[in-house]
Formats: structure tokens, C-alpha cells, sequence
DNA sequence: CTGGTCAACTGGCCTGACCAATTAGCTCAA
DNA sequence: TTGAGCTAATTGGTCAGGCCAGTTGACCAG
């Protein structure tokens, strides 16, 4: 929501590289972390701002910092509570597709009650994204503010979480392996022109065209993926069953 | 056991006691506090641990920090401060649109797709939850099997949970409250029709029927929320937007 | 009135230091 | 050998003072 323009603040930008690296599984729980003074200096920035991002992960919850030990993973997923399932989490076809769904469905609704300043938010997630396509952390970081800035637009907090946490699925040792193989300026600068396409639909209200911006964004990134995953993992047996390149849809 | 001198950390102490103050009403929604410096000293401590103490409050969600203008007072939060921890408990009301919007778009895709052993998982589901609408416990896995149901017939597991994890946020003690002022032999006899049509819609491969019939399921689940306890509701903020800070003041 | 400038706040961040809790390693007596 | 107790290094907790950057509103030129 309006954490876009904010994130900002240096400790707040601390706290999510972390946090991004805890859910990575980079971390792994249990671990410990080094020492503030240690991390300070390897982050670049001062103690006080350190201590304030672990801070903010700990009321968290993702961390544990115990006087005169250390700081502790404690968990790496925000939603765990109810005991089922899985953790190896579904397949990166399966969370695109899912994503196409969901988020057009959202991004018609949006279109429909889009104002001025709703698009402020997107275009400001816009040109954040196209001054970072080389920094492969921050352009992650503005390409979720903009799918989360399309929801905040409906103004429904649901909405905006499940948004994100689909969004977070993507940063997994598996999901992250695949993606390096095709991600980098040029792929992201298309991605860019269609999120400008998404955006200038939901301004102009235009439903149908949200819809299918939406739609032609994550479907090419369906693309994207299957076009590396066909090169570096033609012999691997694959996980995702349905979801295919082609989804057997009409309209549109 | 013996958890008596647990030596609590300085920010936290001060964290605590300015939450209490907002909780108790001390201090208005709305309200901005004193300086960060000038707070420090009032509370003889210094300014970093103030600060600490700020940052816990904003992650919780008590205050709002505007870089510049001040500290503000966002909400008091009742209730449940104690066992807080995670869960930004997104109100009912949002939950059900979420889920309508959500819903809606699965249910269109599965009416795409439906093949007759998936109609009969549905069949299964709704069988299963004729026979126990007196059962207040029971109905419920009914009622999730069927609406997890659909999501299935799509084949994609992030889908599926999804939808399992919005319908297990009814499981809160905040809704249950809310829901048995409402939630009957009755209301659920009229929430199977409406399951029925849906089924029916998705049998038939109607795409715009079983969008419509999700949508129609999950507003009238909205309508007898906002029967039994509409009110209630109505002076809470937006939380998606508009953060206004021009209240109070109208145009001048 | 309108629009722009500017100075007084206010939060954001930093340096550097010292205190307090924890822990690993050591000594030394049993 | 063993283990109880001490010591010192390590680590988080707190403090002080300072500078920078964004916000705001009063003030002045137009």
C-alpha cells in the first residue's frame, strides 16, 4: 500500500534484503546470523540502522535475538500457522498460472475504480523499476510494488497480502535457479513495457484491456520460463502438470 | 517457570508503555505525539532507544512515522494486544470481497475445464454437507471441501491453497464471534442452493453462470454479515488508502 | 490573492563509546 | 580425570552528540 515511495527509509530496505534472504531459505533457520557489528559493515550502514531492521524483523517474527549471544532464524515463511501441506511449495508454472487468475482478476476490478492518485503509485513503482532493470535484487523489489500497488487500488488488505505472499513464492532456491537463467536488463525492460501497458489500461479504465495486460504479462512470463527451462532442464522431469504454454483459453 | 526477572530490554519497556497509552485512550487516534527528542527525554531515556521502541509500534501498526512531520497515533487495537503477534486481521468484510473477486475468477476458469469426476467431487462435497447443517463444526469442512473443490478442478495447487488459506481465515475467534450471531441450520440450507447453482453452472461448462453464481454465494454471505452486525464496521478507516491527513479541517 | 522562497521544526542516519549479558576457555582443587 | 569456578573475549543494549533531508508554514514579491 503506501509503503512504495516510503521503503525509502534505510531500515526498512535493511529489513527486507534480510527478510528476502530468511524466505530464500539463504538463511537457514536455527542459523546464526554475525555479529551487528559484522552485518553493519557488510550491509554498509551503521549499527543503529541495522539494529532497527533487526528489530522490525523480530516483532516480526523471523528472528530471535538473544542478549549477549547472537540473532537467531527462527521461521522463514510469515503464514505457516495451519499444520498442513507441504513446504517444497508448487511448481513456478503453477504459480504463474495461478498469478495470471488471480491478478487479472484484481486488475479489472482496479480499472473500474482507479483515481489520480492510485496511478501516482503505480507510476511511481514504474519509474522506480526502469532506474534499477541492471540490480537484479531492487527491480524485485519495485516489480512487487507494482503488483501490490494494482491491489491496493481496490483498497482491500486481503487482496494486498495475497498478492505479495504469491509474489514471495517466487524467491525460492528452485524458483530463484531457473530465473537466473533468463532474467536480466532486456527481459526486465519488457517486462517494464508491459507493466506500462497494464497501467495505462487501469488509468483509462478500460476493464477488459486490464484484464488482458495483466494476462499477457504473466503468460510471457510463463514464456520466459518455459523457454529456459526447456534449454537447462530438458532431461529433468518436470513437476508442474497442468499449465502448460498453451492454456487452452478462448476469448480474450 | 520462574520467568520473573527477565531483565526486559529497555526499547521494549518503552514500547509497552506507550502502547498501553494508546490503548487505554490517553492518547487519540489521530493525536501526534511530542518530538522524538523531546519524547526521549520526558521518558529519560535516549533518543535511539526511543526510536527502537517507535519502530516496534509502527511494525505493529500502532503509529504512523512521517519522515519530517511527526508521529501519529493510527489505531488503538483493542483487544488482542496481548497475544498479538502476527495476523494484521483484515476485517470480514474484506475477507468476503477478496474472496468474491478471487472466487470468481477460479470458478470461471473451472467451468472451463470441468470434467464429470470433478462435478462429482463437487456432488460429494455437497452431499456431505447437506446431511450435518446442523452441525456447526462439520458444515464448515463441508463448506471448504466444496469451495477447495473448485480450485481443484483448475489442477493448480497454488489455487488450492489459496482458497483453503482465505476460508481458514474465518478461523479466528474475532469471526466465529461475529458468525454465530447469524450462522444457522437455516442460513446454511440457503448458502447449499447457492453452492448448488454454482455446481450447476460449472457442470454446464457456463463460464459467465458459475463467475456469476460464485459472486452471487459470496455477496449474500456479505449481506448477512452486514445484517447482524453492519454497523459496527462502518466507522473503522479504510486501511487500503487515503491515509488522510487533512481531518478535521474541511475546505476553508 | 497567488505563487515562490526560506527558515524552523522533525524524523533519518551516522560516529564512537561504554555497559551488561552470555559464553568459551582456562585454572585448579577434589 | 573431572568439574566447579573464574576470566576474558564476544555480543547485544544503551547512550551522547551531531549532521543531513524531508515537511511545513510563515513570509514576501508579484
Amino acid at each position: 500500500m503506501f509503503s512504495a515511495v516510503e521503503s525509502r527509509r534505510l531500515y526498512r530496505q535493511v529489513a527486507d534484503q534480510i527478510r528476502m534472504m530468511i524466505i530464500r531459505g539463504e538463511l537457514a533457520v536455527g542459523q546464526r546470523l554475525p555479529a551487528e557489528r559484522e552485518l553493519a559493515e557488510q550491509l554498509s550502514v551503521s549499527r543503529p540502522t541495522l539494529r532497527e531492521a533487526l528489530i522490525v524483523l523480530e516483532v516480526e517474527g523471523y528472528i530471535n535475538i538473544r542478549m549477549g549471544s547472537g540473532i537467531y532464524v527462527t521461521r522463514k515463511h510469515a503464514a505457516e500457522a495451519t499444520g498442513s501441506e507441504r513446504e517444497p511449495v508448487e511448481g513456478p508454472f503453477e504459480l504463474l498460472q495461478a498469478r495470471a487468475i488471480i491478478e487479472c482478476a484484481i486488475s479489472e476490478e482496479a480499472a473500474k475504480s482507479a483515481r489520480p492518485e492510485d496511478i501516482a503509485v503505480l507510476d511511481e513503482a514504474l519509474r522506480a523499476m526502469s532506474g534499477v532493470v541492471e540490480d537484479a535484487r531492487a527491480v524485485l523489489v519495485a516489480d512487487r510494488a507494482f503488483h501490490t500497488g494494482i491491489a491496493s487500488i481496490v483498497g482491500n488488505a486481503t487482496l494486498i497480502r495475497v498478492t505479495g505472499e504469491m509474489f514471495d513464492m517466487r524467491m525460492t532456491p528452485y524458483f530463484e535457479k531457473l530465473a537466473s537463467h533468463f532474467e536480466g536488463p532486456v527481459s526486465w525492460r519488457t517486462a517494464l513495457e508491459e507493466h506500462r501497458a497494464i497501467r495505462d489500461a487501469i488509468a483509462a479504465g478500460d476493464t477488459a484491456g486490464a484484464k488482458d495486460a495483466m494476462h499477457t504479462h504473466l503468460t510471457n512470463s510463463q514464456k520466459r520460463f518455459s523457454e529456459s527451462f526447456g534449454e537447462e532442464f530438458s532431461g529433468e522431469e518436470g513437476r508442474g502438470r497442468t499449465a502448460g504454454p498453451n492454456k487452452g483459453k478462448a476469448a480474450t
